[in-house]
RNA sequence: GCUGCAUUCGUCUAGUGGUUCAGGACAUCAGAUUCUCAGUCUGAAUAUCGCGGGUUCGAAUCCCGCAUGCAGUACCA
């Protein structure tokens, strides 16, 4: 049998969007499963929309996701170059060997006469399209004698080349995933291959490197079906077998019905790249997934069940799990909407299981953020006590700041439900019981409190959450008893004097 | 407009003619965890399988039509 061998192409024009990770996952899942390679090809045949910084985006993306490929522009292979536009010397025999052979033609038509036929069409109600009806009509190698077909390429006029679809002939693609879709060649217009200004188009740059790298197996995404025919043709026509094709759904947004789209992530407060992109124009920053918090096994194991699942109830998959059970058969049709809660949830499950050691590192450079450097031991105990309820990486922070720094400010609400006349000698008397629990002993700091608590016939929920917002600033927080045993008996001392202090009720 | 693809709880989905008046997960709601918030645990509610016709003893599952949604329709990928 064939070696499997798939490939991620995309086209480096902004950051990836993370439908374009989950089509490059399930590449990456079909690859390892059947032992085979993983390619990263750089499809750039389209100069006028390069942007800066796009190509080494998707590296790093992909590095950080934990997902590495065989072959690639970065890391070379024996199939290279990886990118397109190096590659671009090849692609015009090929064209050519299309037109010497009778399924190509060269055309000279300018985009403004196209832009005018089509306009006209418009105006009588039809549409204007290149085809077998009306190529005829049209400046190209089929209209033109031979000798003027060759005296216009000489004189370095504009042209391109375009596919010269059979008329009225049944063209039948075997997708994978969607069965057999077939289509009339009379439906579909004579795609140009080839660009006036010396580059291929996508159709014809994926044929020739697809079949010169030896892709067994196409995985892209559904917005490729209905060009999928041109590429079936396209093989027939150089008379090379035609890897196999599978069309995967779209990802769509949480509200609504389309596509999701780079706006519709920080509209709906989650990211739609993996990295935090800055467009090198406009400045614009669009959120990512590594920078708001997310562990990338998280982001793996979600993107791979939004449409696609093992067909058994376990949702908790790492990689080498998704790669022994993966199955293109078990791809969903129809697309799927992107769940935050759902994101949420994974994110959490996978926190519980990381490493304390990856998480240290992760809290540490938030800390960092804030100019805050302590003792690895303090941030590992914090960690155990506070990662249960973390759902995101930068919650460490917003939810662990008081294990650093004071509280200066303390919640209204709670000081109007809890904070009475009264309050501050009970606190100064709690203070002092504190005091006498020597050495420092949470249980039994908590015994003799909830003994003083209950000697003074006060409600335990009083007492308990005004010490809580001396201690943190607002009503929220994991155990008191655990919260005194990390912060040391002598601050919280000291924040609960500051807090009768700061506090006055009238 | 034309062409293609799709259509099961709010969301992701299981289900491939019969122990399914449809199972799981997230979200929701309730109870528990005797300071809070979060988390966790337990339980509950939620889909007549887009609609209409067939085929069959029997259909979410097969066929046809319709509706809706999405994608494509560039010298973009």
């Amino acid at each position: 049998m064939k070696k499997v061998r798939v490939r991620f192409a995309p086209s480096p024009t902004g950051p990836l969007h993370i439908g374009g990770v989950r089509t490059a996952l399930y590449n990456y899942l079909f690859a390892k499963q059947n032992y085979g390679d993983f390619i990263l090809r750089i499809e750039d045949t389209d100069q006028t929309r390069f942007v800066p910084g796009a190509e080494e985006y998707i590296i790093e993306a992909f590095e950080w996701l934990g997902i590495p490929f065989d072959e690639g522009v970065h890391i070379g292979g024996k199939y290279g170059p990886y990118k397109q536009s190096e590659r671009k010397v090849i692609y015009l025999q090929y064209a050519l060997e299309l037109v010497n052979n009778g399924w190509a033609y060269y055309a000279f038509d300018t985009p403004a006469d196209l832009e005018q036929r089509r306009a006209q069409a418009e105006a009588e109600k039809k549409t204007f399209q290149y085809d077998a009806r009306s190529r005829g009509g049209l400046c190209n190698s089929l209209t033109l004698t031979p000798a003027e077909v060759e005296q216009r390429i000489h004189a370095d006029e504009p042209y391109v080349i375009r596919f010269k679809y059979p008329e009225n002939s049944e063209i039948l693609v075997h997708d994978l995933i969607r069965g057999e879709v077939r289509i009339n060649s009379n439906l579909l217009d004579d795609k140009v291959l080839y660009k006036s200004d010396g580059m291929p188009t996508y159709h014809l740059a994926n044929i020739v490197d697809d079949h010169l790298m030896e892709i067994s197996h196409v995985i892209r995404g559904e917005e490729w079906l209905p060009s999928a025919p041109l590429h079936v043709m396209l093989y027939q026509a150089f008379g090379w077998e035609a890897p196999q094709f599978a069309h995967l759904p779209l990802l769509l947004k949480p509200d609504g019905n389309g596509k999701l789209s780079k706006r519709d992530g920080d509209r709906l407060g989650f990211p739609v790249f993996p990295l935090l992109w800055k467009d090198p124009k406009s400045g614009e920053i669009s959120s990512g997934y590594r920078e708001s918090g997310y562990l990338p096994e998280a982001v793996i194991n979600m993107l791979a069940l939004l449409g696609w699942n093992p067909g058994t109830e376990q949702e908790i998959m790492d990689l080498p799990t998704l790669v022994s059970l993966f199955s293109i058969e078990k791809i969903s049709k129809s697309g799927a909407k992107f769940d935050l809660e759902k994101a949420k949830w994974f994110n959490h499950a996978y926190i519980q299981m990381a490493p304390d050691t990856l998480l240290l590192d992760l809290f540490q450079k938030e800390l960092q953020k804030h100019n805050i450097h302590p003792d690895t031991d303090y941030l590992l105990k914090i960690i155990n006590l506070m990662k249960e309820r973390v759902h995101f990486i930068p919650e460490f922070w917003e939810q662990c700041a008081f294990f650093f720094v004071a509280p200066t400010d303390y919640d209204e609400q709670v000081i109007k439900k809890r904070w009475k006349p009264g309050t501050d000698v009970h606190l100064k008397k709690i203070s002092d019981i504190l005091s006498s629990v020597q050495p420092f002993n949470k249980e039994k700091a908590h015994n003799l409190v909830m003994e003083y608590i209950q000697g003074t016939e006060l409600n335990m929920g009083q007492i308990m959450n005004s010490f809580r917002l001396s201690l943190v600033g607002a009503a929220k927080g994991p155990d008191m008893f655990e919260i005194i045993d990390l912060l040391g008996v002598a601050e919280t001392q000291k924040r609960i004097a500051r807090a009768i202090e700061t506090i006055i009720v009238n």
